[in-house]
DNA sequence: CAGTATCCGATGCGATACTG
DNA sequence: CAGTATCGCATCGGATACTG
């Protein structure tokens, strides 16, 4: 049971567990939040191999969910959702919310993960409540192995941009915004299990830097789209 | 890939294929549709070996989703949903309707079934616009072979009743409606891909009995829950 | 970067038979 | 009726290594 897990603490993952053929919602899930090249769906999905992840895109290319291109400007691979395969996207939420409702007190905060976690973060950060300029924030996870405890997020936010950078050695710039917690209180407020304020009280997270980034943590931190009926 | 499919024409089936873990959003379909004893979710699943039905039904009681109980009458074990397993019902409609509008043409009507088909009717078959008495609704499947090809629906309409029995072998009644037609045809009226009217007017649809049955048969014919949207 | 190739143990699951 | 027991093949899928 715990050797098969997707080692991951999306509600999606966790429904699938149960319901769903290996890894197949998940690639579908990758795909729906916007991965389009085959190691950045890895990249989402770390413990999927090489050899699956490439089975499972052909199946949902036989299926008419997945059409696979070739960039045009680099000539890479790309997969793409077909409008069959956006259309999967109430399945997948369905199956999301579900699994936040009922499964999250199980297994949610057993399948804790720093990179998943930051990725998501990545991906879904928001920037608008930002300064309009250059942000680092970087995050230290206190229990997690020295490999994987620190991060950075470098957020361009000067206008036109938007573009976020995860790094996991230091880039060097001046960090604007120094957020120090454990990896479980980090993925809570992630999953809309708590927030920002509720774990400073707690003593659970510590901000240090920039005031105006510190006070609005909580808004450009998007949370998991699952976060918020759950 | 033809030896493992389902033998099923629901949506939810086809949709399952290539998602689900085999069998299990087929349980949960099953229940959904108010089944509650081993043997009546086997005539559901006409296909499940006694063996994988109970353990998945032992997983989904594990997963929170499924209660076992005995009936206080007969003592006769009973699996009902527990909330988490109500709860699934959007998944499984989603899952539905996505089979249907995007895998319809391809599998729908190649997994006919006419057991399945008269159950499903059965099931959800709607007794108000029929009169207050007893009705007799005899089909034939011309097209299908000798042991299946006649089915009779005994409606126990009169007043405070609704009893609707599924029978093989002639019951003896007057029949009061006699439904000639072949498979494929009665199966896609009742997925909503035709109506009854237009099935006539084929020439496909055969009706002889009383006008004021034969006039609503669209009406009485329950369909399938994904037929409206899909 | 984007996959294939190969191996092999684990399991999934269908078929059949049997039991309280 | 409501399952369990057993068998055995097929496949699934993880690990690892390799290729254009």
């Amino acid at each position: 049971m715990e050797v098969r897990g997707y080692g991951q603490f999306c509600p999606v993952a966790m429904a699938s567990e149960v319901l769903g053929t290996r890894w197949t919602f998940l690639v579908i899930r990758e795909l729906l939040c916007g991965s389009t090249r085959f190691n950045d769906l890895r990249r989402g999905l770390p413990r999927i191999s090489p050899a699956l992840l490439s089975k499972r895109l052909r199946e949902l290319e036989t299926l008419g969910v997945v059409a696979r291109a070739h960039d045009a400007a680099s000539g890479n691979p790309v997969y793409r959702l077909t409008e069959a395969g956006e259309d999967l996207r109430p399945v997948v939420m369905a199956m999301g919310f579900w699994g936040q409702r009922w499964l999250e007190s199980q297994l949610s905060l057993k399948n804790l993960d720093p990179s998943l976690l930051m990725w998501d973060m990545r991906r879904n950060l928001n920037p608008s409540p930002l300064p309009p300029r250059q942000v680092t924030v970087q995050f230290l996870y206190r229990d997690v192995e020295r490999g994987q405890r620190r991060w950075w997020l470098v957020i361009d936010n000067k206008p036109g941009s938007g573009a976020v950078d995860l790094c996991m050695i230091d880039p060097g710039y001046d960090v604007d915004l120094h957020v120090a917690t454990d990896l479980r209180t980090m993925t809570a407020i992630w999953m809309g299990l708590m927030t920002v304020r509720e774990a400073i009280r707690d003593g659970t997270l510590q901000l240090v830097g920039a005031p105006e980034i510190k006070a609005r943590m909580q808004q450009w931190l998007g949370l998991s789209v699952f976060a918020r009926e759950g």
